[in-house]
DNA sequence: ATACGGTATACTGTATACAAAATACTTTTT
DNA sequence: AAAAAGTATTTTGTATACAGTATACCGTAT
């Protein structure tokens, strides 16, 4: 109950989500540099919290830390996409396959609910319910795999290009793919067809990458 | 010239690297309390570098942090080596056929170098300098992969059981077959067989896994 | 003897302080 | 005017200080 009311997380951790925030929706730029002092007044606190914000930052990917010389905003470019996707890919489709036995009658049912969800906003074209959606769809599976490495490793690399993603979402025509995908996907969960669904999800998530690529290739500037 | 002298590692690196080394080869046991006054005394240095090399530690799986409790050297228990193998596996053998291309002759000429020298190791049952070669060859094709991000995953996975690893060295018959299953890999690489490659990396690393699962379900205490 | 409660101690989280290094700026020289 | 050198300023890395919380210890009650 208490911890309901009183706030103890820490203030590193505090700084560290809403610097990530600004990261992510463009407010820092990448190349951007951030000084302790700068942050320290910024935020109204101490530099100590702020180093160990960065840290977490740096470890994540936000941002690179280079000795005795700061802290400075990462750049992605299609590259880092690729290389990201390349490993999602299969890391995604090894949750999934792990998840094959371990997903209750109950989980699969709550799948098939998201996937309706999603469908009926197609028309409300409301991107960010849509993204919100998916990122829940494939949490599902991907915590049902119950391998706690592999979700924070999925975790961070989805962290990484969030900025990104939301690309997947700004097209009906990609939309309603992924939603005839998911229910694939459902389908070979529903049979506990494990070969099927690594196979399906590793099909997704590819789809998923070649649309953003193509998207990204004119777009990003670096 | 003068960064080969003057040593500019932080402090937090360095109390990081030290004490990974302590946990790694037991003199820090799972479940030891690692307080911050206490290492600042042991080491004579302040707290604040102490508490970033317990982040970097944290992170790299080798301690657990509980916020205002304090620090724990984590366990590994053989649900630990099955989760990190079960994606070191799938890591692996992506590193490998992505490295297919990239690998140069002289590339491929250093695997069979060292895996001869490993070969040619079995006699003196050097164990240490058995692992250390075998490190060398996993390492020669997973940099080539040219993935930094893949290449830190694996990095990270390996990190975290070197204290298991040295079982699989510790067996001859299992080295003679770790050398035969070198020498397959390296025979697909030089035919740049990217399907092949993958599938046998995938197989050797599986291998190494069943090997040392044997060996440890009845010596790891937890 | 065991469970409970209160006090003392120790520890974490955060703030502040200082030294050494890196960066920015100014002046000087060519 | 451009390059070089020297100086001032900023910034990181580390140390120290203090407040609030958790842990440990001890006595008391059941």
């Amino acid at each position: 109950m208490k911890d309901l009311i009183i706030d103890n997380t820490p203030l590193s951790e505090k700084i560290a989500e809403t610097l990530r925030e600004y990261i992510m929706n463009g407010e820092l730029k990448p190349g951007e540099r951030l000084t302790e002092p700068k942050l320290s007044t910024m935020f109204g606190i101490s530099r100590t919290p702020i180093r160990e914000a960065l840290r977490l930052l740096e470890n994540e990917g936000f941002i690179e830390i280079y000795p005795r010389r700061g802290a400075v905003v990462s750049d992605i470019t299609a590259e880092d996409v690729d290389e990201i996707f390349i490993i999602k890919t299969k890391l995604e489709s090894l949750a999934a396959e792990l998840a094959v036995n371990n997903l209750t009658e109950m989980d699969i049912k709550r799948l098939e609910d998201i996937n309706d969800k999603m469908e009926r906003y197609i028309d409300t074209k409301n991107v960010v319910q849509l993204i919100k959606l998916n990122a829940e769809f494939h949490d599902i599976f991907i915590e049902k795999s119950k391998n706690t490495r592999l979700i924070k490793f999925i975790e961070s690399l989805n962290k990484q290009f969030k900025r990104v993603t939301a690309y997947s979402f700004t097209e009906m025509g990609r939309i309603k793919k992924v939603i005839n995908e998911h229910n694939d996907i459902i389908d070979a969960f529903a049979s506990r067809d494990a070969e099927r669904v690594s196979r399906l999800v590793e099909f997704h998530v590819k789809n998923g990458w070649k649309f953003i690529r193509s998207r990204i290739e004119n777009n990003l500037n670096h």
